[in-house]
RNA sequence: GGACAGUUACCCAAGUGGCCAACGGGGGCUGACUGUAAAUCAGCUGGCAAGCGCCUUCGGAGGUUCGAAUCCUUCACUGUCCA
């Protein structure tokens, strides 16, 4: 591949926010991309993730996905668990302090984290390290140094630092620190690239970028990547929100939450979650919006193209399949589970036994709503006669299959 | 250390003695429609019995009252400010 077509890979879903920022970054990576090829030394690209959380979901796999096109390029990918500053709590994008997590804690998400993560990058090429191994060692002599490369003005010039300040909400000091010592990891790993979220910006450019300036180094390229939105196509995805769709989904799940995303939000998808070159994003973008791929059928190429990043080809094929019998046209998917009921229990017995419906109140509603069906028929009467072998389906998704004892 | 504000159902938020199982919004669920689980529209959204009804819930614990989410006491927690 091409320099340039590197560039253009690397770059793509990179959000910077500032055109002239996304030159410069795309220009110096160019420079280094050929320096390295020149040299033979693979860039070294590191991404640190905090893992405040275990269960990760698509918008954390973004920069993963990143980490893995360098990987695929022959560069050196560092998995930084920041065992260190997710004890302090990033206060990126968030107008409250994150809870400080324990180190046992913080150990024990970061190898669950790691895990997920080599279901997108290549375990045998990833080095992952704990960034408490260097940060620990730095004294108070050593924090007043790194810390005098830095203005009040220029952390209150940070969007979130600024709106805060001006609200009268609280800003604690050892909020300033996170991107002192995530610039310090830049300098530590001896980083080329650095990869992020775009609420990583200030983080990257800030911190990373003047310290490692500070010590002589060459400041890292930061690649900052746009906010994968949630399935509600508005807010970033977050478990907390309930919009994410979780990796330990299984295929058919995730296929079917990828098709409930808004139409708008398809480009984004694209270009964060695939692994889709960026002649096919363009394209993908271009059909769209010209009108010669239906919409539907878009999105479901999209969610083919982002269960296949998890799953094989094959298990994509049939979750597309599973989705077309199910909600297309509305028939029984083909595995349900099956349940053996005995005499004396009634439909309501079953289904809140069954949990398909969260109490018997909720049950009795869902019928009166003309949601429960057996064998297809719409049930009205709760002491229905309920025949061996029988489909019991409540709502649109859920579905029992009924044996007499 | 002091002053003030707050704590309501899954989330946000109204309610300041009876009409409160508690307005409204979000989310969720169901139905109609469709191009999909999108958008839109309609309904439902504490539990048990489904007949009136009964039980649990408004930060915790006490109290006043025929009656409290609403008043009093106390405790806990959260937030802002002052030095």
């Amino acid at each position: 591949m091409k320099i340039k077509e590197q560039v253009e890979l690397l770059m793509q879903g990179a959000d910077f926010g500032d055109d002239t920022i996304a030159e410069t970054m795309a220009k110096e990576l160019e420079e280094r991309l050929i320096e390295s090829e020149k040299t033979g030394k693979p860039l070294r690209v590191y991404c640190g993730y905090d893992p405040t959380s275990t269960d990760l979901h698509l918008g954390h796999t973004v920069t993963m996905r990143k980490l893995r096109q360098f990987q695929e390029l022959g560069h050196h990918v560092i998995f930084v668990i920041g065992s260190f500053t997710s004890m302090i709590g990033d206060p990126s994008d968030k107008d409250k302090l994150r809870p400080q997590l324990s180190r046992e804690k913080v150990m024990e998400n970061g190898q669950t984290y790691a895990q997920q993560a080599f279901r997108i990058l290549d375990a045998s090429k990833t080095e992952i390290v704990y960034n408490h191994e260097w940060l620990e060692k730095l004294n108070l002599g050593d924090l007043v140094e790194l810390a005098s490369n830095f203005t009040v003005q220029q952390f209150l010039a940070r969007d979130n630092f600024h709106k805060r300040f001006d609200k009268n909400e609280p800003i604690f000091l050892h909020e300033f620190f996170y991107a002192i010592m995530q610039g310090y990891d830049a300098h530590h790993l001896k980083a080329d690239v650095q990869i992020g979220g775009s609420d990583q910006l200030f983080n990257i450019l800030t911190g990373g970028r003047k310290l490692m300036t500070y010590f002589g180094e060459k400041p890292n390229i930061g690649i900052v990547l746009g906010i994968l939105p949630g399935t509600d196509g508005e807010v970033r995805m977050s478990k907390s929100l309930g919009n994410h769709i979780p990796l330990n989904s299984n295929a058919e799940d995730m296929y079917g939450k990828v098709m409930s995303i808004p139409d708008k939000a398809m480009p984004i998808y694209a270009k964060l979650a695939t692994a889709w070159t960026p002649e096919e994003v363009h394209a993908f973008e271009n059909d769209l919006a010209a009108g010669t791929l239906h919409p539907r059928d878009g999105k479901m190429r999209l969610a083919r193209g982002i269960t296949s990043v998890f799953y094989s080809a094959e298990e994509a094929e049939n979750a597309e399949k599973q989705f077309v019998t199910t909600f297309q046209q509305g028939n029984v998917p083909d595995d349900i589970p099956e349940y053996t009921f005995k005499d004396d229990e009634k439909i309501l017995d079953i289904i809140v036994g069954q949990k398909m419906a969260g109490s018997r109140s909720e049950a009795r509603r869902v019928i009166d709503q003309q949601g429960v069906k057996l064998n297809g028929e719409v049930v009205s009467d709760l002491n229905v006669e309920i025949p061996d072998d029988a489909i019991l389906q409540v709502g649109k998704r859920r579905f029992l299959r009924l044996k007499k004892a």
